[in-house]
RNA sequence: GGAUCAGUAGCUCAGUGGUCAGAGCAGGGGACUCAUAAUCCCUUGGUCGGUGGUUCAAGCCCACCCUGAUCCA
């Protein structure tokens, strides 16, 4: 059979901002396809890189006061370190900052601009005069138009869900450094795709899953906007060559970074790029996640095809991690970043994981805290890993450590499992993972069953030959298991080739079977999870949070404790204190925790708000609360509060009140509404 | 607001319109002791999100609704 030739890579993770288990479901499922097609004995590359232009690695440096060089230069050791010790293998981790990355962009840019499919429009953006820079939507903040949330991004607004041009917001502000920007026109490079119209909507039919190709679709129902590649000065990139102080957009060097990094592998081995890209014999495939499918399915083919070079065979998309049936949120612990994953767990029970899980589709995958831990320490330490333990260490104490010749039952076995071996195959190929694990762990369910109807630990006191022949056959069975394993567990799977003195497995040695040679001493191949060590991760992830808000607090806090040393005279309350009460007096005063779920200014008050509050009962309630002047109705939503719940109702000319909201007043009369320290159920009752 | 995907046992998920809706884990009971308190046997769990419809027959097809996730360049 002929060796096909395969190109793989994942998306480049942006320089700016720490992996975390979300990134690991691409690099993962994407290392698992590539060391199958390896051990199919087929030629797979492997290439990835550092995305590392751009305005936000601009201004993180900026803030730093290093270089943007230094910046993404310090990124890129951890990142490595990280992806290592996740038992990543790429053929190389590169940089979208290189010279082969230059020179491709260039090269296809200038071939589009020769071919004529490069236009010019001004475009008008908010500029920033004291940042001295135009402002992407993610650094101007402002009010939403459509809702009126305060403090929302140039993109979209997080309250309301509305999407919007940055130029849109009213009272916009830079999120940098907060000075008001201004609108200036700009010049700008588009790349049209209206002309690609027909090669693009047969293209994505062809190379990509129904559901991407028919989200995408969505947008031919109008003429395609052409893309802006160009972005003006300052911004950390590659200067457009012909162009005063222009440089390329950072996703458009971001796709060529995969071709680069390809070509400086390919270099380094006496070859070209073109021997692999151009290559027609050659596969190209990409692992992306859903949310940058319009890059990789619209701009980058129609990029490729007009500048002379291959498009992809394939794009493989993926859905969002979620953590415990949620999107991972920082709040609860479960944002977690590798280096903590790290910190507290190992590799490939991950690995495993998410192999138990993925099936190929675009659909989200969910990482159940729970579901992990029992996975791990029953089906791949219990079921399968048992399985060598108790073989490998009673060969070496009752059979002198040496395989003899399997049993009948086992080699039955044997043979039915490796029946199922092209299936297990097929699953790998069409990246159904956890099709391949779940064919796995019956093997695991069916060797054990074996093991103890022939009760070895019995037989070895009668017959130690038949013994033999057991745990060798058990010890076959395993091995298999291993081999079909090593594209998930390869350092695993390392062991196990150690165990059986063997050179490292590719699938064809799952048709041979191991006997009459010496097993070397069992070492632990994967260890069972303490739940403990969960909850470790994840309280340290909420730690990293807490730690970051704390450094804000404490700054406070010297400057109050500056201010009291000035001023020591002030030391009254500003209001005088209450008369003193008995514990039943307070009893009766029923305080509850509240999320708003909704507020509005009420029409005809100058005042009130009106606000929709859980507090855990059946059915909402509406408030009237006279804390108008020191907050927007938008900064209340989705807040918690303190309500006095046992109030009785109120009726007000604008409905009635059932309940009031706890706050303070400042000298300066301006109100401070109270809320828990951290997010609490609701109808929680304060004590 | 528009759209896409999802909703099946406590949890994670299978389930080409056709017998009584399945698996693993977790839970309960028993066996065993070689093995990382691992393994083996037996077993309790379900208005298949809701309502209507198509059909001899619906978890599956259609409509609407609810909930969640995501996207809107």
């Amino acid at each position: 059979m002929d060796k096909r030739k395969i190109i793989v890579t994942s998306a480049l993770p942006y320089a700016n901002g720490a992996l975390h288990l979300g990134h690991l479901v691409e690099y993962l499922q994407t290392d698992f396809w590539v060391r199958y097609q390896r051990m199919m004995g087929n030629d797979c590359v492997y290439v990835c890189a550092d995305d590392t232009h751009g305005t936000p690695i601009m201004i993180r440096a900026r803030k730093e006061g290093i270089t943007p060089e230094a910046l993404i230069n310090r990124s890129y050791r951890a990142r490595v370190r990280e992806f290592d010790a996740f038992e990543m293998g790429f053929d190389l981790y590169g940089s979208t900052n290189c010279d082969e990355n230059r020179a491709l962009s260039e090269s296809i840019y200038l071939k589009l601009k020769e071919k004529g499919l490069i236009s010019r429009r001004s475009v008008d953006q908010l500029y920033c005069d004291s940042c001295g820079m135009f402002l992407p939507g993610r650094f101007v903040k402002g009010t939403c138009p459509k809702c009126g949330a305060k403090d929302q991004y140039g993109d979209g607004c997080e309250v309301c869900n509305a999407t919007y041009n940055a130029g849109e917001l009213l009272e916009p502000y830079c999120a940098v450094c907060g000075g008001k920007p201004s609108m200036r026109q700009s010049e700008q490079l588009f790349f049209e795709l209206e002309p690609f119209r027909a090669f693009l909507r047969e293209w994505l039919s062809a190379h990509t899953d129904a559901a991407t190709a028919g989200k995408l679709l969505e947008w031919f129902n109008e003429p395609l906007r052409g893309w802006n590649i160009s972005r003006d000065k300052p911004y950390f990139g590659f200067a457009i060559p012909g162009e005063k102080d222009k440089f390329f957009y950072v996703w458009l060097d971001a796709p060529v970074g995969y071709m680069a990094t390809l070509e400086r592998w390919a270099k380094a081995r006496g070859q070209t790029l073109q021997d692999w890209w151009q290559d027609p014999k050659a596969e190209i495939y990409h692992f992306i996640g859903k949310d940058i499918v319009r890059f990789h399915c619209l701009f980058w083919p129609a990029l490729l095809e007009n500048a002379g070079w291959r498009t992809p065979t394939q794009v493989f998309v993926h859905g969002f991690l979620q953590v415990n049936g949620e999107k991972m949120s920082k709040s609860k612990g479960t944002f977690i970043s590798a280096a903590t994953y790290l910190k507290h767990l190992p590799a490939q029970s991950l690995r495993f994981y998410y192999a138990c899980k993925l099936n190929g589709s675009v659909d989200d995958m969910d990482l159940n805290l729970q579901d992990f831990v029992g996975r791990v320490n029953s089906d791949l330490v219990g079921k399968i890993t048992n399985l060598a333990s108790r073989g490998a260490q009673m060969i070496n104490k009752s059979c002198g450590g040496r395989l003899g010749a399997m049993d009948a039952e086992s080699r039955a076995l044997l043979t039915e499992c490796r029946a199922q071996l092209s299936e297990v195959l097929e699953a790998y190929e069409r990246r159904d993972f956890c099709r391949a694990m779940v064919i796995v762990r019956e093997w695991a369910d069916r060797a054990n069953q074996l093991f103890d109807a022939k009760m070895p630990w019995k037989l070895v006191k009668e017959d130690v030959e038949a013994t033999r022949a057991v745990l060798t056959g058990t010890l076959n069975l395993f091995r298999l298991m291993a081999i079909v394993l090593k594209p998930v567990l390869p350092v695993y799977a390392a062991k196990v080739e150690t165990l059986f003195g063997e050179a490292p497995y590719a699938f064809a040695d799952a048709a041979r079977d191991v006997e009459g040679t010496p097993i070397g001493a069992y070492e632990h191949l994967a260890a069972r999870i303490d739940p403990k060590a969960v909850e470790a991760m994840v309280e340290a992830s909420k730690e990293s949070l807490k730690t970051a808000s704390k450094t804000l607090a404490e700054k406070d806090i010297k400057k109050g404790i500056r201010q009291l040393a000035t001023k020591p005279a002030e030391v009254a309350f500003p209001e005088p204190l209450a008369e003193t009460i008995g514990i039943e007096d307070f009893a009766k005063v029923d305080l509850r925790v509240a999320s708003v779920l909704a507020a509005e200014a009420v029409e005809g008050s100058d005042k009130l708000l009106r606000l929709t509050l859980d507090v855990g009962e059946a059915r909402p309630r509406t408030v009237f609360a006279g804390i108008r002047k020191s907050y927007a109705p938008e900064a209340l939503v989705g807040q918690q509060v303190v309500m006095v719940a046992n109030l009785a109702p109120r009726k007000m000319r604008f409905g009635v009140s059932e309940g009031m909201v706890v706050a303070s007043t400042d000298p300066d009369g301006s109100f401070r509404v109270m809320q828990p320290l951290t997010p609490t159920a609701p109808g929680a009752r304060l004590h």
